[in-house]
DNA sequence: GATCTGACTTTCCAATATGGAAAGAGAACC
DNA sequence: GGTTCTCTTTCCATATTGGAAAGTCAGATC
């Protein structure tokens, strides 16, 4: 008999929260293998990763490897925290749900 | 390091989510009591439901209360389930956030 | 039984979001 | 300098979401 639970809308949408998911579970991912685990397109995880670096949940650490540029992904404790209150916002309904 | 998770489009969006778990608490809701607890206007709250019958998630009743035709909501098995297996898939990332 | 009213539905329409392709940009290598 | 790899940004097409307003329909009122 809650009221409106609150969302968080910068976690929320699909690619987003599992992006979040994902990158909880490691200290840090590499684009590509982000982009492959995601099944999106260079620019649409770009597109993402700029959302969430501006709500200061991701952080890009860039470096060379084999020679060449590459970036890696770091959940912030910020967004560590934002997708854990997300979270649990939804095990709310798991208690109601039994 | 599960692979990509799978959500239910259907009951995903905030609204529906919310809705969704509302009914779950209850054996039915009135539409207009739903509208006020989702903070959205009748032409919404209309559009989702069609979307969550379509879905097979949600059946209206319609009866007469107060001499004045009303409609009650109310959460199928299968919406019932569809919202059990959609919270367990995000338990999931609970699990992993700690 | 014609009209009115309340309770939704449907039809606009505007704003936002999402996705991919293609063009850009920067670094390293030749 | 030119090429390649790795992202970014721009462009564009589609889908989603929301409210207002018009439409529908059953029951009330006269």
């Amino acid at each position: 008999m809650t009221s409106v639970l609150q969302f968080d809308s910068v976690i929320h949408p699909p690619v987003r929260l599992q992006l979040a998911a994902a990158l909880s579970e490691v200290n840090d991912m590499e684009f590509g293998r982000a982009r492959d685990l995601l099944g999106v397109s260079d620019s649409v995880l770009s597109k993402h990763l700029a959302q969430m670096q501006e709500a200061g949940y991701v952080r890009l650490r860039k470096a060379p490897l084999g020679g060449r540029q590459r970036t890696w992904l770091v959940l912030t404790a910020q967004g560590r925290a934002a997708l854990k209150a997300h979270v649990r916002a939804l095990q709310d309904l798991a208690g109601i749900v039994g």
